[in-house]
DNA sequence: TTGTGTGAAACCGTTCACAGCA
DNA sequence: TGCTGTGAACGGTTTCACACAA
């Protein structure tokens, strides 16, 4: 940094939390709108507010990328959005392809927030022959033949995989091969990957099935048909939500 | 339970960790395929593999379910699928709404998984009144106006929401006050809800951006241009990506 | 003998509370 | 005085290692 004397990087660049890296896109996104806004400092208090997060967890995050920030004022908006942008790569361009171009490719396709912060959708690949050169928002679906000539002119390090779950493993191993090192998965499958890959993945009915969960403790304290405080109780009648257990039961 | 004797339920119930919950679904799809392919048993090292975790930390999360499974033996499929389904809630049908029919609502409307495993699409929804009885994935979509009556007719307490940014906290508003707890939101915002609902968001870029800081890892590793252990080196001079720090800059 | 179930230890993340600087 | 930056306490999660049941 250049005139960055006043501000020791301390723990500098090795070791960052990942609980912390994965909530620095949510302060981006709440400083990229003060910026807008024209706001020229916030205070941790007002930030975590508006990333949803509390105080002191935000100082601690911030803490890890050095100290910015200025005691009894609080902090730069315009130089944060810098430093995080910097920290999480956001100042470089990442060519992206995404295989896979079904309703949800489509979907990601159209993304808009997909193509703002430095990422750049460079190819759309399908393995239906009937989809080739047909535009997807303004973009050509190219065959999946092309995959590794595709990744290799456009430098690609990040993957998308759309496809169904069966053809996401096949993908994911040319993805690799053809010199992908981060892949994020909207395939419901595990995908394995040698060491050095990153893999993140989303998944839609898990996040449905997690609320479910709770959704559904919910409903069992609100009616609380079961007497309060029975720690011990013995309550080995059949008292199943529907029905009792299926055919097949273990020895 | 009928025949349960020899299962004791333990720590039954109360207090189920939340990481653990998060990886039931993952259990769950494991299982399920094995049961499509008639495998009686597993291990949890096989299991574990399937799921893409390691073996302790599977029999730990199922020790919070009770003690299902055999010593020496392994866990009976059919039961665990069962157990673990309706540890999940997933034996009752939870109807679901999805409002904002976009790209990505039609692809979540059109999404196989979704319907599966006891969720059903009770209503689409869409403020553009262009879209209204247009049938989408076989379901007409209906007016946001409709919102309340819909949400009371059909008893849903599960939203999905893939509105723009802007819409999304005050549909959020609408859902909650007609009675949704729990709300999977795909609007790239921080929503405020009430004590007692559950929000679970899917965030598309900040799932990139977390890839991209990796990313950039990787590649500064690689080249290991700064010299591998220098904890304490003063490297003050413009050495950035691209250029410097920005025109604003702190006190 | 095999593989589960689980205390105990190690690890990581969050919260507290306050020293210290502007 | 106000708000950041951070050690220390806390709570949750993962890993280890082994007793114990089939």
């Amino acid at each position: 940094m250049a005139t960055g004397r006043t501000h020791r990087p301390a723990t500098r660049s090795r070791g960052i939390p990942e609980a912390t890296v994965a909530r620095l896109p949510l302060y981006l996104r709440a400083l990229t709108a003060l910026s807008e806004r024209s706001v020229p400092t916030v205070s941790s208090e007002e930030l975590a507010a508006a990333a949803g997060v509390n105080s002191a967890k935000l100082r601690k995050d911030f803490s890890y990328l050095g100290s910015y920030g200025t005691r009894g004022v609080g902090y730069d908006v315009e130089y944060l959005v810098y430093q995080i942008s910097r920290e999480l790569g956001l100042t470089q361009d990442w060519p992206v392809v995404i295989v896979g171009i079904g309703n949800l490719g489509a979907a990601l396709a159209n993304y808009g927030g997909f193509a703002s912060r430095g990422f750049r959708v460079a190819a759309l690949i399908d393995a239906d022959p009937a989809m080739a050169g047909k535009p997807v928002a303004g973009i050509p679906v190219q065959h999946t033949d092309e995959l590794e000539k595709i990744i290799d002119d456009n430098g690609v390090s990040i993957g998308v995989i759309a496809t169904p779950a069966g053809a996401a493993q096949q993908v994911c191993e040319r993805l690799v091969a053809a010199g992908v090192t981060s892949i994020l998965n909207f395939a419901p499958t595990v995908l394995s990957v040698p060491d050095g890959v990153d893999v993140r993945k989303v998944d839609l009915s898990i996040e449905l099935q997690i609320l479910a969960f709770h959704e559904q403790r919910k409903a069992g304290e609100e009616a609380a048909n079961e007497a309060a405080a029975v720690p011990l109780a013995p309550k080995e009648s059949g008292k199943g939500p529907d029905g009792d257990v299926p055919a097949v039961m273990p020895a």
